[in-house]
DNA sequence: TGTACATCAGTGAACGCGCGTTCACTGATGTAC
DNA sequence: TGTACATCAGTGAACGCGCGTTCACTGATGTAC
């Protein structure tokens, strides 16, 4: 087949992943701008000079996490926006999307929460860059939506903005709760309710 | 009078604030996980033994800056509890406020928003506590708020975090909105009509 | 299939550097008489 | 007010350590014939 792959290549996207992987392990519990080069090739299990095999340095590794992780999050955003259904069974869907991301991505939903307003710039500019993205295309799912029929372009906006701001918020309130089913539960409730709020504002919206 | 202070002492505040004042200002590009102490101390003017004198090390001086940085939030937070009129005219008070404390005491506002999920667990951790008490005085207030009568414990502790989320919301948006006036006031709009939304929702909603 | 050579992911030693922390010190400020 | 002593904020030298980066290397994998 055309996707076969020599053993060399195979080791050598192994390795990169566990550089990649170490990376979002350590920072569980540090922040991007702390993190060092040694400590992640450490963590891997290689050593130090074997890094610059993969990257040039941790920028650019900081970069590939980023990418990766704004492609799960922009993901689960499509499958919210592609839901069917009442106000109350998109809402049910989005929550219940985001925390099967938080599930099954918890180091990269953590990471993009906490570089979000963290201290590498670059970093930070690359979220907010794809965060407006998703703000947008949230703004157009919203625009053939009979809910918001003649709303002006400025209104549609902020709600954007406040639905995406909410979904940070939710993603950040299962990732604290992560460890008890109870805490789990009520964050689910919350968002729930959020949603709901958020919604009849909008019905009964009037620019 | 009874405040009068020696020379010694008054140097020794000058020094221990240029201390503080020097990390708030390196944390405008940085997280305090990445940040030094002879970084601090190279800033302040001093040398890296000084720091000593004042702190026992750079958690304890990030310990202080949660202190100052949360109080300035605090009183924030009681003079928008304390607003009077129609909701339109507390919303205008509310995000007039949040503008003035940003422009106010900018470092410490950047401070809370990148560390409430920045890299160092004791902050993150005093931040949510404080939040958690910002959230319980929202929610006694608005208690008192002829809108909520009847609401239920829970409906008025999700109303109260999404109003905290959206109060750190606005004041980053405000953060990087601070250059053009231009953008300043478009933040200023987009936070008083996601208030005004969510108003609506607090006056239709039915538990 | 077998052989000879090329590639290149990962290694280990070595480097210069800035870090946090210790220590004994200095000299201005404070205090007792 | 003047003198003798105590205090203590800030200093500068020194330390051991882990960092990022360089370099020539090794040996398994890939390729050409």
């Amino acid at each position: 087949m055309s996707a076969e792959t020599g053993l060399r290549e195979t080791q050598r996207r192994r390795t990169r992943r566990a550089l990649l992987d170490a990376a979002l392990s350590e920072l569980a519990e540090r922040s991007l701008g702390s993190l060092g080069l040694r400590e992640v090739t450490r963590a891997a299990g290689v050593a130090p000079t074997a890094f610059y095999r993969h990257f040039r340095g941790m920028d650019e590794l900081g970069t590939v996490l980023v990418e990766e992780a704004l492609a799960s999050l922009h993901g689960t955003v499509r499958e919210i926006l592609a839901a069917t259904g009442d106000a109350e069974r998109r809402g049910e869907a989005a929550v219940r999307l985001i925390a099967e991301l938080v599930r099954s991505r918890p180091a990269h939903v953590r990471f993009l929460v906490r570089e979000r307003h963290g201290g590498v710039p670059a970093v930070r500019e690359a979220i907010a860059a794809q965060l407006d993205v998703l703000a947008d295309e949230t703004g157009a799912a919203l625009g053939s939506d009979p809910v918001s029929a003649g709303w002006d372009r400025d209104d549609v906006t902020m709600l954007s903005r406040l639905l995406v701001d909410h979904m940070f918020m939710t993603a950040s309130a299962f990732l604290t709760a992560s460890l008890r089913e109870e805490d789990w539960s009520a964050a689910t409730g919350t968002a729930l309710a959020q949603l709901r709020l958020i919604h009849l504002g909008r019905v009964h919206w009037a620019s």
